[in-house]
RNA sequence: GGACUCGUUGCAUAGCUUGGAUAGUGCGAACGCUUGCGGAGCGUUAGGUCGCCGGUUCGAAUCCGGUCGGGUCCGCCA
């Protein structure tokens, strides 16, 4: 039992009371009081006002004083607050007990929200033509975070990559190759993804600029593309297979792991477009327009004022959007799967078996990656074409909210980075963009991070063998990137600073981080293991009982962020949780106390401390290293 | 022109879904804390018309309408 056990009896003491005064449903909150105001809050006065005609005070005077006659084990005391909240006073001798012995449990902190159902979360999917930068990165960190929260609400969760291995930026890259000279070696040193990227993809675009009639070369060979056993479409494979492999080396780097990668080419040829069109017209979902602007074009027709949509060219091929309506059916498994799926050819670093999709009948299996539920992490530039999407789903689904869109907003680079890049924006932050080659790579970001916390471990542990400031400095620097990226709101900007954002204090991972190594330091320092089996009611201080409380919210806050799919939830739960270790820290002391009983009580504290923020932390991919 | 989104202290942000009590945190600033289980730490102080106007309400940072400012989207491109 945590928190959530006295917010429990208390509404039910409170519905109880209610009943006997014959008042009808109302629906009162039960939540965690600020600090200041008991452990307990309810609004129940409030909302009571109106109905009694009397004030907010009176009535918590009222309630208060029948709560008592209620039995109840974990409230010490009520109290109605001037302002009308009525207040309540936790047991602290019994729930420590309860909130710490469950701490301990490995089903501490789960929650039943998916019951078991299952739940796909698509994330990542860049072009595989160049490496990933830091804006690629805020997706697939709030995509694996979600998928790890909503694991641990009891969905079972299906991760998906779909990889855009077709259309122009491909193509682009394959002009450079083919056309231009570009070496298909990358120079000493330079990983491949990076090398297309930065100089492949960059300076192909860059001379379609200078040489319009270029552009003619590019149209040949997105046509050659489209013919899967044309010379230019299989040494096309072959690049994107390559930057693909680079780019998933970057992600498990961040302790990011998939289960499924989808090809976009496979999909065109996988006929699925043309059984969701059957569909759509069946379902008169698309017109076909005989006039106007678009004549001679299957459309979606927009809501209110919004412009017609055009799905199907005049010359009747599929539009961009067109293209994801198939995937975003398949994924809900409304269509029959034409897949068949293999083992991608590297094993991922925590063993998760990695599948991809396949055309090819042999030496592969069918598998089944749809699901009830789907989230697909994109952008909040793709909102409206998302809109569309969403609106068409909900027409063949009948679960309510089957296909969400996740958005979120960009990375911009600060107007200090975009100089640095060679760009003067005239001190404004501005977006990235892979074609004008003004981005920050994740990988450097990471290097750059991990060469500065190896300095700063080297310094204070002199002693310490290079191996152990290796993964060290790598648990510190992943948890640094992964934390930036989620810890504030979805929907606001983050303008990255090279110089800037890589600050290893405060609101940051190493914080917390460092924080359980203080924990980790204690208990061997103690040479015990500690045991639940303590006196509880010896941990009377008000830092143990802050501490012990923000352990026991710890479900509570789980459910906040699966029912939201807010990442940001946890990361500040894990703040919270340092912050009241560090202030327990430094008014309490655990060891050499000569009182064992009191020792044994603190040691399991600080156990359950420990146990706690590494299961939170392991909801945002973070590991803590034992010393740093 | 239409739509979406953000606006909280010098800067960066939490709280807004579900209206109530003292608007929480970090950076930066000033001061203080190590013969203490690790100072990537802790404490104290200063700093706030919650963009602006109006409405709903006993009560609005929170809900509604408007308005201003920043960002984004609106192609038979992808």
């Amino acid at each position: 039992m945590t928190f959530q056990s006295i917010l429990d009896e208390i509404e039910n003491n409170l519905k109880k009371i209610l009943d006997g005064l014959s008042i009808p449903d109302v629906k009162f909150s039960v939540e965690p009081a600020k600090p200041g105001f008991g452990d307990v809050s309810s609004n129940i006065s409030f909302l009571l006002s109106k109905q009694l005609k009397k004030k907010p005070k009176d009535i918590a005077e009222m309630l208060s004083e029948k709560y008592s006659h209620y039995s109840n084990t974990l409230v010490l005391k009520t109290e109605a607050h001037p302002s009308g909240y009525l207040n309540f006073f936790a047991n602290w001798e019994k729930l420590p007990q309860l909130i710490l012995s469950e701490s301990y449990l490995d089903e501490f902190g789960d929650v039943d929200i998916g019951k078991d159902s299952t739940i796909v979360v698509e994330h990542t999917s860049v072009n595989p033509n160049k490496a990933l930068h830091i804006g690629h990165i805020r997706n697939i960190i709030i995509g694996d975070t979600v998928s790890r929260i909503l694991n641990k609400a009891n969905y079972k969760v299906k991760v998906l990559n779909y990889v855009d291995d077709s259309g122009l930026q491909v193509a682009d890259i394959i002009v450079g190759f083919n056309h231009f000279g570009f070496n298909q070696e990358p120079p000493a040193g330079k990983k491949f993804d990076h090398y297309c990227g930065d100089d492949v993809y960059v300076k192909t675009t860059e001379k379609y600029e200078k040489d319009s009639s270029l552009e003619e070369i590019r149209k040949n060979v997105l046509k050659e593309l489209e013919d899967a056993d044309s010379e230019t479409a299989k040494f096309a494979d072959k690049i994107t297979k390559r930057v693909l492999a680079n780019q998933l080396e970057t992600c498990w780097n961040l302790a990011v792991s998939y289960d499924c990668l989808n090809f976009e080419s496979q999909i065109i040829r996988s006929g699925l477009w043309s059984k969701i069109f059957e569909k759509l017209k069946e379902m008169t979902l698309i017109e076909f327009e005989n006039e106007g602007k678009n004549a001679g074009c299957w459309v979606i027709r927009g809501e209110n004022k919004e412009e017609d949509k055009v799905i199907v060219r005049s010359n009747g091929t599929a539009t961009y959007i067109a293209k994801d309506i198939p995937y975003a059916a398949w994924k809900l498994g409304l269509l029959e799967d034409p897949f068949n799926y293999k083992k991608y050819e590297k094993e991922q670093p925590n063993s998760r078996i990695l599948w991809q999709s396949t055309l090819d009948k042999a030496n592969s299996v069918s598998q089944d990656f749809s699901g009830d539920k789907v989230v697909t992490v994109i952008d909040s530039r793709q909102a409206r074409l998302q809109k569309i999407i969403t609106t068409l789903m909900g027409k063949f689904k009948s679960i309510p909210d089957a296909y969400i869109h996740l958005g979120y907003e960009s990375v911009t680079l600060s107007s200090d980075t975009a100089k640095i890049l060679g760009l003067d924006t005239d001190g404004k932050q501005t977006q990235m963009s892979g074609r004008k080659g003004l981005y920050v790579n994740a990988d450097s970001v990471y290097d750059i991070l991990k060469e500065k916390t190896k300095q700063e471990t080297q310094k204070r542990h002199p002693e310490m063998i290079s191996s152990e400031i290796e993964k060290i400095a790598h648990y510190v620097s992943v948890g640094t990137l992964r934390y930036e990226m989620i810890k504030q709101d979805l929907d606001k900007i983050i303008a990255f600073d090279l110089t800037k954002s890589l600050s290893l204090e405060g609101d940051t991972a190493p914080y917390i981080q460092y924080t359980h190594a203080r924990a980790s330091r204690i208990l061997e320092n103690s040479g015990l293991t500690p045991s639940i089996d303590v006196d509880f009611s010896l941990l009377k201080e008000s830092s143990e009982i802050a501490l012990i409380k923000i352990i026991g919210l710890f479900d509570l806050q789980i459910r906040d962020a699966a029912n939201n799919l807010s990442p940001k939830v946890i990361a500040r739960y894990c703040h919270d949780l340092a912050v009241a270790f560090n202030s327990f820290y430094e008014k309490v002391k655990v060891l050499e106390l000569g009182d064992e009983k009191l020792e044994n009580s603190r040691l399991c504290l600080v156990n359950s401390f420990k146990i706690t923020l590494e299961k939170a932390l392991d909801l945002l991919g973070i590991m803590a290293p034992d010393r740093m």
